[in-house]
DNA sequence: CGGGTCGCATTTTTT
DNA sequence: ATGCGACCCG
């Protein structure tokens, strides 16, 4: 028993903490047997089933599609999940039906528009392009070129004639519709361009329930709040509601805010998704029902909208307010959603009641590239859109302009063992060849340096560094591939993620910065409250709720006697003085910096790093001119890039020049590089073992699917003889390799 | 009431 | 190995 303990120890060990790669001499596999039996015992006390002897056969495969896929664990089918996919599998079939000629569209004369549509677009692609007047749906392939429709259909439409104004483009994120729309104008030289309403449903929403507030009585200083904010008002009605004694089952504050979140994204009851998702939860529901609305009050008394109130009182409005609908269908005629597959049902309905009236609506997404179901993505969305719009017309891009034949092959070849879907066959003229790469290594220090050889090897052959991805199923598997790098001096930028504005201090700037605009946001107040010594949840509470009651906000009358008055008195001053109209943003972070960083000191002993993000915090402030504006820019879409390393302090977007990316498969979404690499291919890690019924199992496909599409000339799937987490143990190739035929790769063991 | 310490459960993906 | 929540002391 000793002995297996310290066993354990020693291989954990070699895993080693911080992703710091350890040198451990060997690995633990090319121990004689009676250390298999070991481990053997082992995994029977952490897993209770797994047999390490089944590994052994694996340990000497000699290709991967001879492993029997009974080894692998079942995935629940239930009669009612059986339903419904063949039910959408009928409607996916219909479709396949509805061809569109082009020679029946009445086009003007195309020789007059500076643009030479009909030259640089492919026939579906024009098709696309020129039906303006009514619902168009896209289905487009990986790489076949939707941007370019998307583009080419924006400067269309101006170059029609149509005022830009009344075009709305929603894109997943704000950096696509960024680019799209700066493609606009380099295509087609004209600043009417910059009249275009572009943006995620998210930033949209926020822009026109502040543009609308006084209509929607809604008030108009609102602050938007990020997740972590939602937990931390979580928490707190928790404790006041006096929930958080003893029960140990009790779920955790991020479980209650994904419940809460998730059923408002599906547009349905926390009692359903509880049923449906969390079954063990089920005691929990009238608890975690209450919690949510002292959420939603506390909401309100604070004046902050959440992510899912952005979504949720748009569609509401639109629903409700006839005259704000009328407003919003007059403005946006001409309606573009990229990404269709990924949007949720509140979100497919705020697009309805907007394009309801003129119906000039395009949708373009891939239903094999819907990977947001875990918030509420609806793939239905982009299946069902026939349904809404019968007199829609169905455009296919099918031709792949991005990825060789041979990289294709293989892609199809995963999206094929689908079980629903429109059907597509991507094709390339790209003749040149690649095939993919599959290679087993021995740990995940082996595997880590098979990439980064093979990424310095392909620096060699001038391939820039920007060209190449490593992509993860989540972010930690990245840990051993970051290390290695650092070791051999490849420069790397880190995507998704903890990101910048998750930074605790960036948070706690932000948080003063909030006040000054909205002095009832309490979640910001409770922040800040916390670092004067002797305030803690309860006193902080009291403050708020002083000064609520009271004229003005920053005097904190009522608390002269106490102990910590003076330390308040300095807080209510400095934002006091923040608060100044006549201040620039930037002045305003300087005056909170000067309050602020004395505390930072006295906290953190890596003071100096982190003011350091507060002096990029500043740089990025000065490009705007509005709090407001800057506030929801930041809440909506924060500067997404990763610190290299925790030493170095964050270096902005846009200077991923000459590095390679390490990125999450879900922020890898409609980027492509020359070459990428998919780590940690093992069953369990990718497909996560979270996956357990048809449905998860089938979005890890899509996502295994987005992730290997994004290779242009060559991909590379990496996996290690077997990974120890704290509660499992995976050594099987991950089950999408095995279904692949072994002709369309290469294997290389290790 | 606040602040510190200890033990236990925990690791998907993000606007 | 880490972080969150419970518990206890000043």
């Amino acid at each position: 028993m000793l002995e297996e303990k310290q066993n354990r120890k020693k291989i954990q060990s070699e895993i080693g903490p911080n992703g710091e790669i350890k040198k451990v001499g060997s690995s633990h596999l090319d121990q004689p047997t009676s250390q298999i039996d070991l481990l053997d015992n082992i995994l029977k006390q952490i897993t209770g089933t797994v047999s390490i002897k089944s590994q052994t056969d694996i340990a000497d495969l000699k290709d991967i599609q001879s492993i029997e896929l009974s080894k692998y664990p079942d995935i629940e089918l239930s009669p009612d999940l059986d339903k419904k996919i063949s039910e959408l599998q009928i409607i996916a079939n219909s479709i396949e039906k509805k061809n569109v000629d082009i020679g029946n569209i009445s086009v003007q004369d195309l020789s007059q528009f500076k643009v030479n549509y009909r030259n640089t677009l492919n026939s579906s692609q024009l098709t696309a392009v020129l039906i303006t007047e009514k619902p168009v749906l896209v289905i487009a392939g990986a790489g076949s070129g939707k941007t370019r429709v998307i583009v080419h259909r924006v400067s269309y439409l101006i170059e029609k004639g149509i005022d830009a104004q009344s075009i709305l483009l929603l894109t997943f994120t704000r950096k696509a519709s960024r680019e799209m729309l700066e493609r606009v104008e380099t295509l087609l030289q004209d600043k009417r361009v910059g009249n275009v309403t572009g943006g995620t449903f998210h930033s949209f929403a926020a822009f026109i329930l502040r543009k609308y507030s006084n209509m929607l009585n809604l008030p108009p200083n609102f602050t938007i709040i990020d997740a972590s904010d939602s937990e931390d008002i979580i928490d707190l009605i928790r404790t006041e509601l006096k929930f958080n004694t003893k029960d140990k089952k009790f779920p955790r504050k991020s479980r209650i805010h994904d419940i809460i979140s998730y059923s408002r994204n599906k547009n349905t009851t926390i009692s359903s998704i509880v049923h449906e998702q969390y079954t063990g939860l089920i005691d929990y529901i009238p608890d975690i029902e209450l919690i949510y609305n002292g959420y939603s009050k506390y909401k309100v008394l604070s004046k902050i909208l959440d992510f899912d109130d952005l979504m949720e009182i748009l569609r509401d409005s639109l629903r409700d307010n006839i005259r704000f609908r009328e407003n919003l269908q007059n403005h946006y005629q001409y309606v573009m959603v990229d990404e269709f597959q990924d949007t949720n049902i509140v979100q497919k309905e705020i697009v309805d009641f907007i394009s309801e009236k003129h119906r000039r609506i395009m949708v373009v997404g891939d239903d094999s590239q819907s990977i947001y179901a875990f918030r509420g993505a609806n793939y239905e969305n982009i299946l069902r859109f026939p349904e809404t719009y019968p007199e829609c017309v169905v455009v296919k891009i099918e031709e792949n302009y991005r990825s060789n034949q041979k990289i294709l092959d293989f892609t199809n070849c995963i999206i094929d063992n689908a079980k629903i879907g429109y059907k597509k066959k991507l094709f390339t003229k790209n003749l040149r060849q690649s095939t993919p790469i599959i290679k087993r290594a021995y740990g995940q220090q082996e595997e880590a340096a098979f990439i980064v050889d093979r990424i310095m090897e392909l620096s060699e052959q001038n391939i820039p560094l920007n060209e190449i991805a490593v992509l993860n199923r989540a972010d930690w598997h990245n840990r051993y591939i970051q290390a290695e790098m650092s070791k051999r001096g490849i420069p790397y930028v880190v995507v998704g993620g903890f990101r910048f504005n998750e930074r605790m201090h960036i948070k706690d700037i932000i948080s003063y910065l909030r006040i000054t605009y909205n002095p009832a946001d309490a979640v910001a107040w409770h922040r800040i409250l916390k670092y004067i010594g002797g305030v803690g949840q309860v006193t902080a509470g009291s403050v708020i709720n002083d000064f609520r009651n009271n004229d003005d906000p920053f005097s904190f009358e009522t608390f002269k006697q106490r102990k910590f008055y003076s330390e308040l008195f300095m807080l209510g001053k400095m934002l006091a003085q923040a608060r100044q109209p006549e201040y620039t943003l930037t002045q305003k972070i300087e005056v909170i910096k000067d309050y602020y960083s004395p505390i930072l000191k006295a906290r953190e002993d890596d003071y100096f790093i982190r003011m350091q993000d507060v002096e990029v915090l500043i740089d990025l402030s000065k490009k705007y001119k509005d709090l407001d504006k800057f506030l929801s820019d930041f809440a909506l879409d924060p500067p997404s890039k990763r610190v290299a390393d925790q030493t170095k302090p964050l270096i902005d977007e846009g200077e991923e020049e000459g590095k390679v990316t390490i990125s999450t498969v879900h922020s890898a979404k409609g980027l492509e590089w020359y070459a990428v690499f998919i780590p940690h291919a093992l069953e369990g890690m990718f497909p996560s073992n979270r996956a357990t019924n048809i449905e998860e199992m089938e979005e890890e496909r899509r996502l295994f699917y987005v992730a290997c599409s994004r290779a242009k000339e060559e991909l590379y799937i990496t996996f290690p003889r077997n990974i120890y987490s704290y509660d499992a143990f995976f050594y099987l190739p991950s089950r999408f390799l095995v279904e692949i035929s072994k002709e369309k790769y290469i294997f290389n063991k290790d």
